[in-house]
DNA sequence: GACGGTGAGACGGATTCTGTCTTAGTGTCT
DNA sequence: AGACACTAAGACAGAATCCGTCTCACCGTC
């Protein structure tokens, strides 16, 4: 069974409707004649309605962030390139995001307060559940969490008002700055990588 | 005194606020806000609320459009050239409003009834306004105001959906457009410009 | 101190939105 | 054929929002 294209649909709507009017303005039926869906369906789908659908858009929102960081730097052998390349990626992600863009510029208010407020605790988790995995071979989880969850207020923060003094979607100068502080963690560091295998 | 210049920052406050909401979306506090105006001013100064607001919004885009109609095009001496010129800059005119191509892409179906429906009476009766002086010493009323009415019309339509055969808002193109009706209208020329004269 | 203009906000009524429900229609599986 | 799952359409009551008007306090000018 295909979880419902109706929810992708439903949820692209949403994005979309998001985009055109803004969280406030925005109605359930303008988010289900824009799917194409009937408001009923749609709230059999979501049920509770906005506040359930925009929860929704939102942890699809970071799986699909996520899904995309872990694909791309999620084989790195090293602990010290593996949390740059994690950094740099995460940056490079956020900045090439139109929709979070658009968003921002729009609406401020409710955006920075999903990044940094509200927000905060579903993607400390996200990141937690996603990068953890990844980071099992070199710390462990005691130390791996608490880690995560600054590299994500470390990364969201130079996000959203980039620093004179680095740019983390740069991979020498986010090395340079991350590294003083890995070297901290190295005598908790589980297994370095001793040789190059695949 | 200056007519309130509160007036103008409502109306700016508006102009703005249909770009980034609709006009369906936007209510008369989110205008008020942005002119930094309490709602009890903003009903002073347009008493009737939200449907006075924007045909003052319409009058005053309007009398904008039109003021710079005449003041680039009043001066012609010879009839072809004046109706040509008229044309060919309402055309250009047309294309360059930013706030009208934004409003045209969002909300097609009130613009378009303000362009060709609802809206062309005061259409008409401001191009009769401003343009009849400007061809009073071509034609007599009774011919200038049907010729108005056509020219609008005319204008309006290859705005809103361009021909492959003629291009309003090219000199060239217009005037071999134009030539064939305006020749219908020698008989009617009252005072057809002998000599060139400031 | 009178006066015109303003912001803040209360108010009742109208409109819109929400979330749930029922009904009828459609396509699939057995 | 009939049972079944799913859907669109829309009715419905209650909540929320918006509208337009009003009052009142405040401020600068005469």
């Amino acid at each position: 069974m295909r979880t419902h294209a109706a929810e992708a649909r439903i949820l692209d709507a949403a994005k979309a409707c998001c985009e055109r009017w803004g969280i406030d303005k925005v109605t359930v039926d303008d988010i289900a004649a824009r799917a194409g869906v009937s408001r009923a369906t749609l709230y059999r789908l979501f049920p509770g309605g906005k506040d359930v659908l925009f929860e929704a858009l939102n942890a699809r929102e970071r799986a699909d962030f996520f899904d995309t960081l872990t694909a791309e730097a999620g084989d790195t052998t090293d602990f010290e390139d593996l949390v740059v390349t994690l950094v740099v990626t995460a940056t490079r992600e956020l900045r090439a995001d139109d929709h979070l863009a658009v968003m921002l510029a729009s609406e401020p208010g409710a955006v920075l307060s999903e990044l940094t407020v509200d927000g905060m605790p579903q993607i400390i988790r996200a990141a937690t559940d996603y990068l953890g995995p990844i980071l099992k071979p070199f710390l462990d989880p005691e130390h791996a969490e608490p880690l995560i969850d600054l590299l994500v207020r470390v990364t969201i923060s130079y996000f959203l008002s980039p620093s004179d003094h680095v740019d983390l979607g740069d991979v020498e100068s986010a090395r340079a700055f991350l590294r003083p502080g890995l070297a901290v963690l190295s005598p908790s560091i589980r297994r370095p990588p001793e040789g190059a295998h695949s």
